[in-house]
DNA sequence: ACTAAATACGGAAACGATTTCATTTTGTAT
DNA sequence: ATACAAAATGAAATCGTTTCCGTATTTAGT
């Protein structure tokens, strides 16, 4: 395949030292070998080897993202907006998928900690209730950045949105459109967002003096079907809601599923609201979703632009321990208004 | 952090030659030392540096995947079957997104020229003319394997569903419901898919006796908006077609914004069949989507399995050129079905 | 003209693993 | 006890860079 370093250096007569200094732009070396080395590495078609590169340097242009699901408009936006700003600097992405399975997280991290990635960015696992793991990574020093689903309690930068007031606004939307018995549906309750959302749907319905009742409070699986089931089995209930707030878009859908082996009518008999991420499909469902969407995108850019101010630029102090908010959107569609 | 290779040695008082081979459960070393080694090195928390070991063994234990969009469940599907493989054999993978982009997609298959991947999986980018960048790569004796979108002419392996007899029975479908005017939607003339997808559709048509209408076969763009504003057009012109095959599923969904716009009706005005991944949206969809699916986490799968034999497996010869069929499934829903 | 500093380059160490080759230790047969 | 093979370990080269350190040549200052 491609020459050396010493081979390029060779067929230049110069040593290493210097086509490599020359290479890389050294002021040791004067503009005319400068030339001659850059017209000669191109000619011969020289490629650093990598590996050499981050063995010397101790660092691997490389960043890890961990994300619970690969196919969710969510995550996959996350990504692709951290690729947007990454990519423009020369780094590459690790792209590694939980399935939502706490032991595949932690085998994951662990195997990151040789120093195969510069950093980190992670939403963590719906089973995520030790995480000890990003801990140690954490007191080791590795730059770590939560997005969406985080760890409070690890001191480093987080993205977030305004899940508290989005849930809570929400959830104050379904009251006005009448709901007095509002479902809160969930993936995991020691998810981050889950306590948020939750607070805030919680609030609302205090501010509006109605009684919480738990039982309509529903935890779901990864299981499609099962979710299915069990929706099925709420709205055929007595206590059948007459408003939900879907704090995961999935959720929402499989509602609509559910519904449809019903007899009962969106928005008529039941109205919904979910945090829902793919804008077109909320709009194409029938009836429209009503949703709080993210901008994902951008808390993907955000992180990217953080991490690389933290990785160029020499005796950059530790990721700040903030959590940095980037606000939801509520868009009103025909699941929450009758018309 | 961890230590190293040296520090481990010294700790055993052993030279790093033995420590290394007892690691590696080296036929030379005694059982004893094993045992000691290993517990030390547990003790020790130490971690091999990747760098080292792909710097002096010539590979990286990572796969390259390029795929020209991540907000779309056919290809983060795949990803998640490649990823099931290879993970398992202690595979890491590089993710790249083209977003469609040539010009990107040539920039990143030349970062990867330099052995930082063992190996590419790719499917290519709609605007793909020129691909003498893969040609380059695979003339090099860089492991190569296509999916989905392929390039015909690079001689190695390729996986993907049966489009041409997919789109002929798809087609088939609308005029067995009594479509006359059917169109074709498509991204870009050059894709692979989209040859074979169109050819089943003429063929379909052909055997129908139907006369195919030039003017109903549509190339979109990737602007959302725009292609909205074509299908309304379209849809509002006299040659207006009663059935489409939409060989994207983006298409599809943006066919549906556009006959919101309208007083169409879907099935009765205008019947519509399309390639689309993700079935639960297909079944929620008003009116359901019929449609053609196929089998994408299989294919990452199979791709994956390919490539963990060709780089574990010592003296593997060169991927094999053969186009390998994956089939897919045609679910047919309240799109093409008059009640 | 002589010294000091700046400029341009080469030699060799270093990064941390694996592996070839050499060497010591142990075991076995005579 | 001696010889020789087998087993277990160590020393050093190697992978391809970057960089520390040293040195020769040129430039500048007095």
């Amino acid at each position: 395949m491609g020459v050396n370093l010493k081979e390029l250096a060779a067929e230049l007569k110069l040593s290493p030292s210097t086509v490599s200094r020359a290479l890389n732009d050294s002021y040791e070396i004067s503009e005319a070998t400068k030339q001659k080395v850059i017209l000669m590495a191109k000619k011969l078609d020289y490629q650093p080897n990598p590996f050499a590169r981050s063995l010397r340097e101790n660092k691997s242009k490389t960043i890890a993202v961990v994300i619970p699901e690969r196919i969710n408009n969510y995550f996959a936006n996350v990504v692709d907006g951290i690729e947007e700003i990454t990519q423009a600097h020369g780094y590459h992405l690790l792209v590694y998928c939980t399935q939502e399975d706490v032991e595949r997280e932690k085998k994951i991290v662990n195997l990151l900690m040789n120093g195969r990635a510069d950093a980190i960015v992670i939403s963590v696992s719906s089973q995520l209730t030790d995480n000890s793991h990003l801990n140690l990574l954490h007191q080791r020093g590795f730059p770590l950045v939560f997005f969406d689903r985080i760890c409070t309690e690890i001191p480093t930068t987080k993205y977030i949105t305004n899940n508290y007031e989005s849930a809570f606004e929400g959830t104050k939307h379904l009251i006005q459109q009448g709901c007095k018995k509002i479902a809160f549906f969930m993936l995991s309750k020691e998810l981050s967002i889950t306590k948020e959302r939750y607070r805030g749907y919680k609030d609302a319905l205090d501010q509006a003096g109605i009684n919480l009742d738990p039982s309509l409070n529903l935890t779901f699986s990864q299981n499609e079907e099962q979710n299915i089931e069990s929706i099925k089995e709420l709205l055929n209930s007595e206590k059948r809601p007459d408003g939900i707030l879907s704090s995961i878009g999935k959720l929402a859908l499989s509602t609509y599923q559910a519904v449809k082996h019903t007899t009962l009518n969106i928005p008529r008999d039941l109205k919904i609201i979910s945090f829902f991420a793919d804008s077109t499909v909320a709009s194409l469902l029938n009836p429209s979703l009503t949703t709080i969407t993210t901008p994902t995108f951008k808390i993907g850019e955000e992180c990217g632009k953080l991490l690389i101010q933290k990785l160029t630029k020499p005796k950059q102090p530790d990721l700040p321990n903030q959590t940095l908010v980037i606000p939801s959107k509520i868009t009103i569609r025909s699941s929450t208004i009758e018309i």
